[in-house]
DNA sequence: TCAATTTGTTGACATAGTTCAATGCTTTTT
DNA sequence: AAAAAGCATTGAACTATGTCAACAAATTGA
């Protein structure tokens, strides 16, 4: 645990420059949790109270399409983040679920929490605007990649850039993050070249 | 112009609790700048320095795909901001061109200038991430719907929201907005119910 | 350890959406 | 006002991907 508290601290100071007392400060609001798999984090409806970054394990946010089959949203493994954004921060009932695959230990920040964080260091504002616009970068490729590529295109960047969560979801879950059906990632896979 | 810079100020006012003063020093910075229609504002390869805030007109950003036709990311009208987020803090060489449909009048405000603005008003961090998480919710719901929506549902979804930008671009560009060739648009427009 | 559930594969067929080419209609340019 | 360029529509053939159903393999759980 002691190590895994580093890992965090690590990506604090990553792209920041806090103090060290701010460090603390950020990390005594830092709520571990040991969340076992296939537990829900989150159900529809419900309002999202945390942000949790990923120690270990991973775990996936989803829609349910009117035909009741999920939609990922997105893979959170480790130094990840797991969270609604729009429920969070709007107080709002999230029309997402979330939970895990694997057994999950997360540090979770809770609303309150968060925003005395950002009042006594401001500078915490700022990395999470610069966290924001490197995920709005990706969703931007992301839909990009919808558009213009193939299915087959989006599986092989897809191993290129996530090779361990390949290894660590299951298939199905994969052709619904890439908005393929199953049966049809295993025919990708099963194509010769 | 002094009604345009009054719509700025508004658009400032609006969720957020700036002091005269800040207001007037953040309009300081902004440069106003008349552009006539089909211009381009930034080519691949340029690094984007401006966020511009949209006073009158229309614009898109777009990418080329590997045979050469457009994809449009997205569009920006009155009280939009246009801008390539990832060249521009990054100050990387950009992967998108924008240009403008209609004349445009914008406030463009440069890096170095943001840099100093977010230096003396804190509080604009904050409102530059809550756009961003906006920004990001949007992204978020148009894959979505991109995964999970038939081109129909996905353009009578458009002219709900956006019915004003329905106008005044070309379809072809919607089309290629919505992820669909220029052609089925048509079809489905033709289609009764 | 056996049954139950979840996951992955494969075949046959269906369909949403694409491509290409032709045509007429606007808008812009000269 | 004519010519050129860009835009929208339509038909016919084509293709990437989806659907449904059956089955096999792997994992989980009691």
């Amino acid at each position: 645990m002691d190590k895994s508290f580093l890992t965090f601290r690590e990506y604090l100071a990553h792209s920041n420059d806090f103090s060290s007392e701010e460090l603390d400060l950020i990390l005594s609001k830092m709520e571990y949790k040991r969340v076992p798999k296939k537990t829900h984090l989150l159900s529809i409806g419900e309002i999202c109270d945390f942000e949790a970054f990923v120690l270990k394990g991973i775990g996936i946010s989803y829609f349910i399409h009117e035909n009741g089959s999920k939609v990922i949203l997105s893979f959170a493994s480790e130094s990840w983040w797991l969270s609604d954004i729009e429920s969070f921060h709007r107080h709002a009932p999230s029309k997402m679920c979330i939970e895990t695959i694997e057994e999950m230990e997360l540090l979770c920040l809770s609303y309150k929490d968060k925003e005395e964080l950002l009042q006594s260091i401001p500078k915490l504002e700022r990395m999470y605007r610069l966290m924001l616009q490197n995920h709005l970068v990706n969703y931007q490729q992301r839909l990009l990649a919808n558009i213009a590529h193939s299915g087959k295109e989006r599986y092989q960047a897809f191993i290129e850039k996530y090779p361990d969560v390949m290894q660590r979801v299951p298939q199905h879950l994969i052709a619904s993050y890439l908005g393929i059906t199953a049966e049809f990632l295993s025919r990708i896979r099963a194509d010769k070249n």
